[in-house]
RNA sequence: UCCUGAGUAGCUCAACGGUAGAGCAUCCGGCUGUUAACCGGAGGGUUGUAGGUUCGAAUCCUACCUCAGGAGCCA
């Protein structure tokens, strides 16, 4: 295909080229137009003079409406006066299609309009900018573990029975008389490859029929979840550590344009570097009673409950970096978490929260290995037995300690891209009451 | 599920008890360096739905629907 890429035209000065895409733009002066040219690589300014080019050529750019497709020929040129240093002086056109008027136009438009035509909201430079970056998280995630020695082990979507509770799962019918479960979690599984392979990952789509209805929740969502075999707690902190900064450092290296047309601030990224400071619970508690006693958080924090998202801000936006915060009291942690072996009241768990007060990226901890623990732990719970019956097993035949963790892609795109809104970091994004597009 | 707020032109908003209006988009005209270009003109409405109050309702009241923000829960 005789065609160049908009991200290429810098190596193309004095050369004419052919683009293929569709018109983000266009403005004119009589008998001087600039469009400009979009192709899903980049954004280039064109210019036609009336008396340079054929009347066809003309009188076609004219009829152009916003996202017509069309096929370009022009020469480079690089020039200040153009948004991008480049600019494309046009010779011929071929239009593809002469589109309809397009619904979103250049100007305002609100929440909802934009979520109802988000198919076509995708063409935007922000969302451009956004889901760019995500690519490049999937991409440093996928590197970090793939570089590491961890194995990708995919595990299953549906599942016979919830991880931790029926609440929050969807339920589908599963042929005859049976009920399936959207995964929520490929930890357990993860346990079992982990005995198998030493280190393991997993990386999946994640489903939580939670009626959460917050800027930070999606219903659908991308996590991913590293197991590691003989890990403790302090492993799996020092692997959470290393693997977020290599992240941030990956999509610094690699994305600074699409940061910049955030208008991201990256001198807070730039300062991502090990050692994040570990806080206990015990500490943190103390820190949120002390802020409502200063007066700058509303509710007085008592110790025993988990932490609601006023309190995660407060703590996070206290660091220049991400805070891990660790040994949660047992009784709000899921059941598989291990007792400390110092103070069983207390679970040896992690929650790493981004700066800036973006929240909980990151969950995990050291699993409990003990067989007869965990058959209290899943009867205090309520769960029954027989559908933990090959979890418990890995307990029965050569337990040994591991850990790891689970991180949302799309929480930690929010937070990289300093955005409002986690629904702008998945090209779809489901949501309570959203099926659609 | 609960609390708060909002639904008016294709879109973003104004009019707050007395003739429904502006910008953008669309169409027509003008402009040889535009930067969400600009200037002139045209078309475009069952004011979310159903009731009620009133001489008169987009505006006040009631119910419902939809959306947004937040809470709880979580990655």
């Amino acid at each position: 295909m005789n065609q160049t890429c908009i991200r290429d035209v810098s190596k193309h000065v004095g050369q004419e080229v052919t683009i293929k895409g569709w018109l983000y733009n266009s403005r004119s002066s009589g008998k001087l137009m600039f469009p400009q040219i979009r192709d899903g690589s980049g954004i280039i300014q064109g210019v036609v003079f009336k008396k340079n080019v054929p009347e066809r050529v003309w009188s076609d750019f004219e009829k152009l409406t916003q996202e017509s497709s069309i096929i370009v020929r022009g020469n480079v040129r690089a020039d200040e006066r153009a948004p991008g240093g480049f600019e494309l002086d046009v010779v011929d056109v071929e239009v593809v299609q002469i589109a309809e008027p397009f619904p979103i136009t250049p100007k305002e438009h609100g929440v909802e309009f934009l979520m109802d035509n988000r198919h076509l909201w995708l063409r935007s430079k922000r969302q451009h900018a956004i889901l760019s970056v995500r690519a490049e998280v999937i991409r440093a995630v996928r590197d970090f573990f793939d570089s590491n020695g961890f194995l990708l082990m995919d595990t299953p979507i549906f599942t016979p029975a919830a991880c931790e509770g029926t609440t929050t799962l969807f339920e589908v019918d599963y042929f005859e008389d049976a009920k399936a479960y959207l995964t929520q979690s490929g930890q357990l599984y993860n346990e079992a490859t982990a005995a198998a392979f030493g280190k393991v990952y997993c990386f999946g789509p994640t489903f939580r029929a939670e009626k959460s209805k917050t800027r930070r929740h999606l219903t659908e969502f991308w996590m991913v979840e590293p197991e590691v075999a003989y890990a403790e707690l302090n492993d799996v902190m020092d692997l959470a550590e290393q693997f977020l900064t290599f992240i941030v450092q990956r999509v610094l290296e690699n994305r600074r344009k699409e940061l910049a047309e955030l208008e991201r601030d990256t001198s807070k990224l730039e300062k991502i570097a090990p050692p994040f400071p570990r806080l206990q619970y015990d500490d943190a508690v103390k820190m949120l009673q002390e802020a409502h006693d200063k007066g700058e958080l509303e509710a007085r924090f008592e110790w025993g409950g988990d932490f609601g998202a006023p309190d995660e801000t407060y703590l996070s936006s206290q660091f220049d970096r991400p805070v891990m915060v660790h040994r949660y009291p047992t009784a709000v942690k899921a059941f598989y978490m291990k007792p400390d072996p110092e103070r069983p009241e207390l679970a040896m768990c992690v929650d790493v929260l981004a700066s800036e007060g973006y929240g909980e990226v990151i969950g995990g901890g050291q699993r409990a290995d003990d067989l007869e623990y965990l058959l209290k732990q899943i009867h205090a719970h309520g769960l029954p037995e027989e559908s933990f019956d090959w979890y418990l097993d890995l307990r029965k035949y050569g337990t040994f300690p591991h850990g790891g963790f689970g991180m949302g892609i799309e929480r930690c795109t929010t937070w990289l891209c300093g955005i409002e809104h986690i629904r702008e970091t998945i090209p779809f994004p489901r949501m309570l009451y959203r099926l659609k597009p």
